[in-house]
DNA sequence: GTGAAAGCGCTAACAG
DNA sequence: CTGTTAGCGCTTTCAC
């Protein structure tokens, strides 16, 4: 390649690197040389000699589930322009799998690692602490950041969308989750503690399942529930996924969303808006903790310091039809 | 690290690479090392020195695109447990991007490539051919494969989702489609043929836009063409999404699915089964499709070449209550 | 503005 | 079974 060009390596890697190191004359010769050859530089070769990775690991538990290919979109917008690549493995909602792909990212060497959850095993959290990056745990929150967090509070949210339930009127309020990973269980917690707090909790009026959300599983579980427990008159789903699999089954029975049965789900999704009737959800800002999850990584490796190691994001109670029902009635 | 161990840098490396090349307890003595220091060994030294990169790059054209998600859960499955490792890019349905990120990937000499479509630019085209890796396309098929292809023929599926409407009893079939990507434009084609062999084609009941795929792009286009075109008696979506919506908007008019409004999707997402009524839709594998790119490219690495360079997996249309209309009336 | 030389941290023969 | 010896293809001082 050098030699096609008629010049020493070096001048060819400055200006694939740099092209302003160059004089204007050299470098066109070396680009039309490349060009021609059809030469692209090897990667492993300039990570090993320059010692950076410009390679940001992105972790994550499902690539299927929407939450988190909003945030992928987050961190792909963010990222573009800025130089550097994305790594993303898929840990499957597996702690072991997850502890296996963090080594292997971090033999990249990455310029940062961006990791979903706070739950990691310890031996996890051990590898990340002893990386020579910059790493930021998404979509949660908590006390103990490994490095800095961007998120929001699983429970407070979950909290919120129970007592907007209470506050609309419905009085024997039924969960229903699915996958039941650590943030399910921390948004369980919240509807628990929300419904305490009113004296209306009944520990038989959840119905889960440790399949990945779904709507046909939302319907599945709505149904059993129903049968179970006829006196339920409102659901606060852990996903808008399952919240539509009940607005199905709620259909199917005869049930009017929302005045048989008020309905909640988690998310925010695109669809919760288009429904009808309109889901009544939690809207979370997937994609901007994605960008903001890059930022702080740029912002470390600029050498700034972040203002704050832990962004908490927060959550919105979307207020749609779907919940409007028992507010006018008499209680 | 070969220090801390008491022995060569190479015994290190055949340990990691191979425990068992080297003696029970030389091996003990050498992981227990690594294990106290934390070591990880470098990606990029590794992948220089042995020129291989144990890296099946791939490219596609959304993460947020269902179709997408769970071609790469297909992908994820495929390969693990075989050492290798995903490296995924996200070209946003953009072929310069595509180029780029392309170049980039090349750039770490990958063990295989996988990219979706089969309408790259001539210099991706290039750039695939002239990669020193097989090449596997995905999600369409055509006569031209770089390499290998596995997908199915989107026209053909689109006039036999036609077909069925058409079979059905509707008789002003409308076509609705977001993103317009070559793959929505070949299953327009097949649309339009299906509806033109049955003398019913009329270029007036088409609705589309440029934007994604969405529940609420659904609903709007479905009410645009509602009240453009009142004597549409059903629908044909590019998209299982924009059929939702179709549901929605045709449940808030009192259009009843299927009498008034036959409805199929395309993609059989999970929740055309669920809804109510259910959607009928095409259903592709895609799954299967990311399993069998992995299978394929696996193969070209282990020396077997393959049966066939272009694999197609065909497509079912699954015929829902959505459909069911007008079948039993008098035409 | 450009070239020469010295590695980056591994792997891959080849001995022993 | 283990150590030794050369690189892999770039980047990076340091001269010129």
């Amino acid at each position: 390649m050098a030699r096609a060009a008629g010049v020493s390596e070096s001048t060819v890697s400055r200006t694939l690197r740099d092209p302003t190191l160059v004089a204007e004359a050299t470098r066109q010769r070396i680009l039309a040389a490349v060009a021609a050859t059809g030469y692209v530089p090897s990667y492993a070769a300039r990570a090993l000699a320059s010692g950076r990775a410009d390679v940001i690991g992105v972790l994550v538990p499902s690539v299927t589930n929407h939450v988190f290919t909003d945030v992928l979109e987050g961190i792909y917008s963010g990222i573009e322009g800025t130089g550097f690549d994305i790594q993303h493995g898929n840990t499957r909602y597996q702690p072991e799998l997850e502890e296996g792909l963090l080594r292997v990212f971090l033999s990249q060497r990455p310029a940062g690692m961006i990791i979903a959850g706070v739950d990691q095993t310890d031996t996890s959290r051990r590898l990340l602490a002893d990386a020579q990056c910059p790493v930021v745990q998404i979509m949660d929150i908590g006390p103990e950041p490994v490095d800095m967090m961007v998120g929001f509070s699983h429970e407070a949210a979950a909290h919120a969308a129970t007592r907007h339930l209470v506050d609309a009127g419905y009085r024997n309020v039924a969960f229903l989750g699915a996958q039941m990973d650590p943030r399910t269980l921390r948004r369980f917690a919240g509807y628990r503690a929300a419904l305490s707090e009113a004296g209306m909790f009944d520990a038989g009026r959840v119905e889960t399942t440790a399949d990945p959300s779904s709507v046909t599983a939302g319907a599945a579980l709505f149904a059993r529930l129903a049968d179970r427990c006829p006196e339920v008159d409102a659901v606060f789903c852990n996903n808008d996924d399952l919240a539509l699999g009940v607005l199905f089954e709620a259909l199917r029975r005869g049930f009017d969303v929302p005045d048989r049965l008020g309905l909640c789900g988690f998310n925010d999704f695109e669809f919760a808006a288009a429904s009808e009737p309109g889901i009544t959800s939690v809207r979370t800002n997937r994609r901007e903790m994605g960008r903001r999850a890059v930022e702080l990584l740029l912002g470390r490796l600029d050498g700034t310091d972040p203002a704050a190691r832990v962004v908490d994001l927060g959550f919105e109670v979307v207020a749609r039809r779907s919940t409007a029902g028992r507010a006018a009635m008499p209680a």
